[in-house]
DNA sequence: AGGCAGCTGTGAAAGCTTTCACAAGAAAAA
DNA sequence: TTTTTCTTGTGAAAGCTTTCACAGCTGCCT
């Protein structure tokens, strides 16, 4: 059992412990795997082979159990477990839109604090969080024990603001800038760049 | 020659075309495959693999050519090539800071018009592009000759339009809302969910 | 209570992607 | 010119992921 789940088995299970707290939202008690698969687009096959790698049987004749589903892959993953302190780098046009994000409210993730290199902003800006110049960038994340990063920082500092962060110890920085981030392995990077996403698509769309 | 290629080895060459483009800048002339792993963190054999799928030759014994290879990425993935026309949906606090970003400049990208519900962000947001209500959105795509679309609608709503985008013929979504879109093969979709991406950092953390 | 219908879990096959190892080629040096 | 020293390109192996097919289980219906 109890065998390491692949990368993508995990992004799809992400995404599926979501489709079912919707499911659940909606009343919906059981769902089938061919059901998932006409929301999803991913096969039965598939989704059938990532479950069965929680090594957790959530399922009877009638299909998946939604909510013992749901917790399930949360506990596995340990999505919904413990409070995770985040902090925003960089407090631009981007910045500032996902500082007012509201999704973070039923997740486990936590925005402990904001970043900026202007004053300006830092003075300024009003969040339900603590700003911080980003000077006292090392110290603040020390103090008050943040782990993860979102980067949304001009592009040409990007690469200089990532090593700094992964000094001091963060974990995993998700990347909303163009730079290309090459970081030790105690950092990880999960890339959300516009421009890539566009550009992958166009290419996707002239294949075949 | 001429192989498909596939889909991490495209998103690894349209990072690498961008990298390219920056030691162009900085005058550097020729790369190896060693010194573009010390930049990205892919192996070298990776590296050579997905290059040699270009099926055209950029090097010599000094190494890659930079600006040949550049080029050679752009044409066969044919980045640079045409104009592609995109729109963003959504000009809430995010989709504003998308319109905002001026990555796309260099880019073959052009953001030809914004679509929001409230006719009062259309009225007063100032764009670079022309604003219009969503109830146009079939109208304005087919006029415009719209490509590709932006989503940066509250998540209540991202699927029903997603697939009024589809219905319309868009080729590609970049999705930055949590919603799971599954659409006909017609419409690819990019997800840029900033939740997913956070989920994904911490459960990669906790591996091993 | 027994049989039927429908679904999962999983071994095995197929299909992809990455890694390895080395031949071959090109610049630089001698 | 010849040797040395780089480098790439690629066949073959290893390693992963997805797909297939079906046994086996569970609940429902008669």
């Amino acid at each position: 059992m109890e065998q390491k789940i692949s990368k993508p088995a995990r992004e799809r299970l992400i995404r599926l412990a979501r489709l079912l707290e919707q499911l659940e939202k909606a009343g919906k008690q059981t769902v089938s795997s061919a059901e998932i698969q006409s929301r999803t687009g991913w096969t039965s096959f598939t989704i059938r082979r990532d479950i069965s790698m929680l090594g957790v049987r959530c399922a009877n004749a009638a299909g998946y159990n939604v909510a013992m589903l749901k917790d399930t892959i949360g506990t596995v993953l340990s999505l919904g477990a413990a409070e995770k302190r985040c902090c925003i780098v960089g407090l631009g046009r981007l910045g500032e839109a996902l500082a007012g994000f509201t999704g973070f409210v039923n997740s486990s993730f936590v925005i402990a604090a904001g970043f900026d290199s202007s004053i300006n902003r830092t003075e300024t800006l009003r969040a339900p969080f603590p700003l911080y110049s980003t000077s006292k960038l090392e110290q603040v994340i020390a103090d008050e024990k943040i782990e993860y990063a979102i980067l949304a920082v001009p592009e040409s500092v990007a690469e200089q603001v990532a090593l700094r962060l992964s000094a001091c110890g963060i974990k995993g920085i998700v990347n909303y800038t163009a730079a290309i981030l090459h970081l030790p392995e105690t950092t990880a990077v999960e890339n959300l760049s516009v421009i890539d996403a566009l550009q992958n698509l166009s290419c996707k769309s002239l294949e075949k």
